[in-house]
DNA sequence: CGGTCTATAATTTTT
DNA sequence: TTATAGACCG
């Protein structure tokens, strides 16, 4: 039953055409406010579903449209891709009609790491690298720290390289100095292994990976920002440079920076204050990474004189949502006060629902959203399952599909982990960047060429005794050496290929086009799909895939990634650091995939596709859909197990769940298990802790559980000593009395 | 050298 | 229960 009729056109779009002059008037008096405020220090706190991106397009259309501020002085950073397109793409469209196409050109919007690499490919050799360097993802990192593990004789069994790796990027992430690591390092304690040699089996890894990367002439993503920032605090002219360039910036999502983000941007303000951070610190969900919400919360005390504006009317949900929304996250205590309020009506009460297990709550969540799309006429697309941990997607994947509902799963194995892509890739990395032997590892044998195990370890060793590359190493074993004659041969082949793929692309140069941009990355792009040619990938997917229809399949995936070469966004041939010729479009193409590995070639059809939504909660934070389910409420899955082990602060699992429940614009589904199968056999579990923080008016509960709800022992014990405490009070003013 | 088999570990969240 | 990474054999 719907008490609310639901609007589905866009909401604040501005309407018409608008003459020469910036349409403010959808705004609210806050929202306005926020435009208009140009100059110094400027602090967005905006509520979920409160018009940010609005506000923030608004803003920059304002200062390009009445201030003419020109769009290369201004600077827009967020964290997704996503994000910034969105942001760049509205601004675009707000200041078409009132400035022309040309406004936003030169306007930079990006990732905190696009705008590192960016900022790191022109300046280079003032960290030791060269501009060609590769951009690690982490299945590299990993084998390069395995590698090192290896090296150094520890156990890569109790020292998890993941765990590694993490710990590395932490370090990293908070900009600590190498002591500070060590201090740092000292304080942890690791998954398997009782005594704490962690800490010194991180500070041997931690500098030895360092110096790998750099002998690659590689960064891992957490350097991109490192480097940047180290970049930018020792080199005054560098600094001086760039802050004097963006004169204004705009940080969206602002509580989830970490301390490198955050001298990041104080080093771009280090010549003026002009800087404007929207963010809230109720959806600071990534702490757990390094993000630090006393950036947001303090940020007055970093830039004084801060303008403070609170965007707290919410255009996305019910009354009923807002007030459950509010009343769990009042209960968290280092935040800025605020309540959200609507203008919707109270819409449908928030359905909790209690199911046996897992399998059912699939089912039960699966039946529910055929009933609506049928009873109400809903898309798939207004509907979405959202739950704590990815690994829980699974079984309503199963579920979806028995029922033949079109979803999209977010965050799945990301096209780049395709073995075949990520093979094709490193031969094209390994084109822009001869130093990359963990690309070069990856493709020597593939195809298969005949150079095995023992000569690839002979190519190795000679690669360490000659401090050479691996590739050069090859080189010369590809003349003289000891490898056998069929391995000999293949290391020729291979050394060939990779010259003739690298003279080729070299000799596309941007000059010969004159202008023609599309032509120039055309070429780039037939250059790409001889590649796969002369590599000779057809022929390797065919005959390691018994099912020709796929691996064709798989073909063409690969041809498409050549393809998407010719419809880059490049930049003008004049502005700096612009690819110049093919070597240097495919390296800028290469940083694009690995940066922004979410929404890759897959999602071509995906604007419009009517599918439902299947993400994690992390994944969800700044979408809003019609109809939520969230999954798994239950204690140990959301404030998940090893958060509540921990025995630390669960007010980020609360922000958590706070997330989710303002993604609804209409109804939410709270659902639970009462047990969950887990290795095959069955888990019971509490209900979440969260839950109880919302009113009962709110809630149209229902068990469709056969069991009575469980209690752990703890829990039960808990409650009976709850009613004997209970008792003795009572009995004790008895006695009083 | 490449494929198949078996043992073992595993379920936070990600640019 | 399932996925993956080494081991081992052809």
């Amino acid at each position: 039953m719907e008490v609310h009729k639901i609007p589905t056109k866009p909401r604040s779009q501005p309407s018409g055409k608008t003459n020469k002059k910036l349409d403010l008037s959808k705004l609210n008096p806050e929202q306005k406010n926020a435009v208009l405020h140009v100059d110094g220090p400027l602090l967005i706190l905006a509520g979920a579903g409160s018009g940010k991106t609005n506000t923030m397009t608004h803003r920059i259309a304002y200062l390009l449209a009445e201030k003419q501020i020109p769009a290369s002085r201004i600077l827009g950073l967020s964290f997704t891709n996503k994000a910034a397109n969105e942001l760049k793409e509205r601004v675009r469209s707000l200041t078409g009609t009132v400035l022309g196409p040309r406004a936003t050109k030169g306007l930079i919007v990006s990732t905190f790491h696009s705008l590192c690499v960016k900022i790191l490919r022109e300046f280079a050799g003032r960290v030791g690298y060269t501009p060609q360097f590769s951009i690690l993802d982490p299945h590299d990192q990993e084998s390069i720290v395995k590698e090192i593990l290896k090296l150094i004789n520890i156990d890569a069994k109790k020292f998890d390289p993941t765990w590694v790796l993490f710990q590395i990027g932490q370090a990293k992430n908070k900009f600590l100095s190498g002591e500070e690591a060590g201090a740092f390092f000292d304080t942890l304690k690791g998954p398997k292994v009782a005594y704490d040699d962690y800490s010194i089996a991180l500070q041997s890894v931690f500098p030895r990976y360092q110096e790998r990367l750099k002998l690659l002439n590689a960064m891992d993503f957490d350097d991109l920002l490192f480097n940047a920032v180290t970049l930018l605090e020792n080199h005054a002219d560098v600094r001086e440079s760039l802050s004097r360039r963006f004169q204004f910036i705009l940080v969206d999502e602002y509580q989830d920076t970490n301390p490198s983000q955050f001298r990041l941007l104080q080093a771009l303000t280090s010549t003026h204050h002009n800087i404007c951070v929207v963010g809230d610190d109720d959806q600071s969900i990534y702490a757990w990474r390094g993000a630090d919400p006393t950036h947001i919360l303090n940020f007055d005390h970093y830039y004084p004189g801060t303008k403070k504006i609170i965007l707290d009317q919410n255009y996305r949900s019910t009354e009923t949502i807002l007030s459950a929304a509010n009343q769990v996250i009042s209960k968290n205590s280092k935040r800025y006060p605020k309540s959200l309020w609507s203008e919707r009506g109270a819409g449908s009460p928030i359905h909790t629902v209690a199911v046996e297990d897992d399998r059912a709550e699939s089912q039960m969540v699966t039946e529910e959203i055929l009933k609506r799309v049928q009873e109400n006429q809903r898309p798939w697309k207004d509907f979405a399952i959202l739950y704590r941990s990815n690994a829980q997607s699974r079984i309503f994947e199963e579920a979806l599909r028995l029922h033949q509902i079109p979803y999209k799963l977010v965050g799945a194995l990301s096209f780049l982990d395709r073995r075949e892509v990520k093979d094709l890739l490193s031969y094209w990395k390994l084109v822009v960047n001869p130093k990359d032997d963990t690309a070069l590892r990856r493709v020597i044998n593939w195809p298969a060429r005949g150079i095995g195990k023992s000569s690839i370890e002979r190519i190795h060793q000679d690669a360490v005794l000659y401090q050479l590359s691996f590739y050069e190493s090859m080189q010369s074993h590809a003349v003289q050496g000891d490898l056998n004659e069929k391995a000999k041969a293949g290391t020729k082949a291979f050394c060939e290929l990779q010259e003739r793929l690298s003279a080729q692309l070299f000799g596309i140069v941007r000059s010969e086009y004159e202008g023609r941009d599309g032509d120039f990355l055309i070429a780039v792009s037939e250059w790409a799909k001889r590649s796969l040619e002369a590599i000779g990938t057809k022929a390797a997917l065919l005959s390691e895939d018994e099912d020709t229809a796929k691996a064709m399949k798989r073909f063409d995936n690969l041809e498409e990634l050549a393809n998407a070469i010719g419809m880059m966004d490049l930049a003008p041939a004049s502005h700096e650091g612009s690819p110049q010729n093919g070597a240097m479009v495919l390296q800028e193409y290469l940083s694009q995939l690995v940066l922004d590995s979410k929404e890759d070639k897959k999602d071509e059809d995906n604007e419009n596709q009517n599918a439902l939504t299947l993400m994690t909660l992390h994944g969800a934070k700044g979408l809003e859909f019609p109809i939520v389910f969230l999954v798994g409420l239950e204690d140990g899955c959301l404030p998940h197990q090893r958060t509540i082990d921990e025995g630390t602060d669960l007010s980020e699992e609360r922000r958590l769940f706070y997330v989710g429940i303002t993604r609804a614009r209409d109804e939410l589904y709270l659902v639970r298990a009462k047990n969950r199968i887990r290795y095959g056999k069955a888990i019971p579990r509490n209900p979440c802790r969260f839950l109880e923080d919302i009113p009962q008016d709110l809630l149209l509960e229902r068990d469709e559980s056969s069991t009575p709800d469980f209690r752990s022992e703890e829990a039960q014990k808990k409650h009976e000593d709850e009613i004997q405490n209970f008792f003795a009070e009572i009995q004790k003013r008895l006695n009083k009395k």
